[in-house]
DNA sequence: GCGACAG
DNA sequence: ATCTTGTCGC
């Protein structure tokens, strides 16, 4: 597809002028961020584990969400967004939505989230507005929420638009401040004892997340950050405890579901 | 200029 | 993200 320049030059620009006004939403929201945790449960105490001490909190941690999209192979703009909600404990799946949208904004990295939350959200938005008693009380999102360019990664997009603890899940490193695959492999060689959490800090002294190897089954890692209303320590154990597989399960439902809705689709 | 680039 | 088959191993 060839144009003249003068075509190119105005696409460009718009790109550019998007673009800008994409970082400026990112910069906004950002100061809505809470990166400590924010929520009235807290974890069922594990097996041999003695109850904590003034932990006078009732509710515990029962719902916990997972999204995800798949795209058509025929015809790249349409995808199937998938929510679904899972037992913490049994990590049987309670509840599950769709929706088969057509997207017209492209991927571009680091801008994730203007082409995969607005489904994300209204899947989430009908789950509230009616008032669901399973409604999640935790959502785990397929992609980075700090460990991004700008500290503001689609877990984090989707956490304060919903006003709901969210936690980031990558499971490729997207580079930032000096983060590398390679660098990695160092903090790894740097651990005193083989550790299979281990802290992603940048160039900067910022800790952007960690890198955990979440199953025996898989020495891949997978990339763990805040999203909101939950630090990273609270982020990384809850990840630990629904990891059945390499990837979380409620996030590795919402992309089984996805993918096999669209399958059955037309 | 070159390489990197979540999903 | 998707394109794609079998194959090796628990
Ligand atoms: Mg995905």
């Amino acid at each position: 597809m060839t144009r003249k320049p003068l075509f190119q030059s105005v696409i460009a620009l718009l790109n550019f002028r998007v673009h800008n006004k994409w970082i400026g939403i990112q910069d906004s929201l950002k100061r809505q961020l809470i990166t400590e945790d924010d929520f009235k449960w807290r974890l069922p105490p594990k097996i041999n584990e003695r109850e904590k001490e003034g932990s006078n909190c009732e509710i515990l941690l029962k719902y916990v969400g997972g999204v995800d999209l798949s795209f058509s192979k025929e015809d790249s703009s349409i995808a199937c967004g998938a929510l679904v909600v899972l037992d913490f404990q049994t990590l049987k799946v309670v509840y599950e939505d769709s929706s088969i949208v057509r997207l017209h904004i492209p991927y571009l990295p680091g801008f994730l989230a203007f082409r995969e939350a607005p489904v994300l959200l209204e899947l989430l938005d009908k789950m509230k507005k009616n008032a669901h008693p399973f409604y999640p009380q935790l959502l785990m999102v397929d992609g980075n929420g700090l460990l991004h360019p700008r500290g503001f990664g689609l877990a984090c997009h989707i956490g304060v638009l919903a006003d709901l603890p969210t936690v980031g899940v990558g499971k490729n490193l997207h580079h930032v401040d000096g983060l590398t695959q390679s660098r990695v492999r160092e903090i790894r060689q740097a651990a005193d004892s083989p550790e299979n959490v281990l802290p992603l800090i940048g160039d900067s002294g910022c800790t952007w997340g960690a890198a955990i190897q979440s199953s025996q089954g898989s020495l891949k890692p997978i990339f763990i950050s805040v999203g909101h209303r939950v630090s990273l320590a609270t982020a990384i154990e809850t990840v630990k405890m629904t990891c059945r597989f390499r990837v979380p399960e409620p996030i590795r439902q919402a992309d089984i579901r996805s993918r096999e809705r669209l399958r059955n689709h037309q």
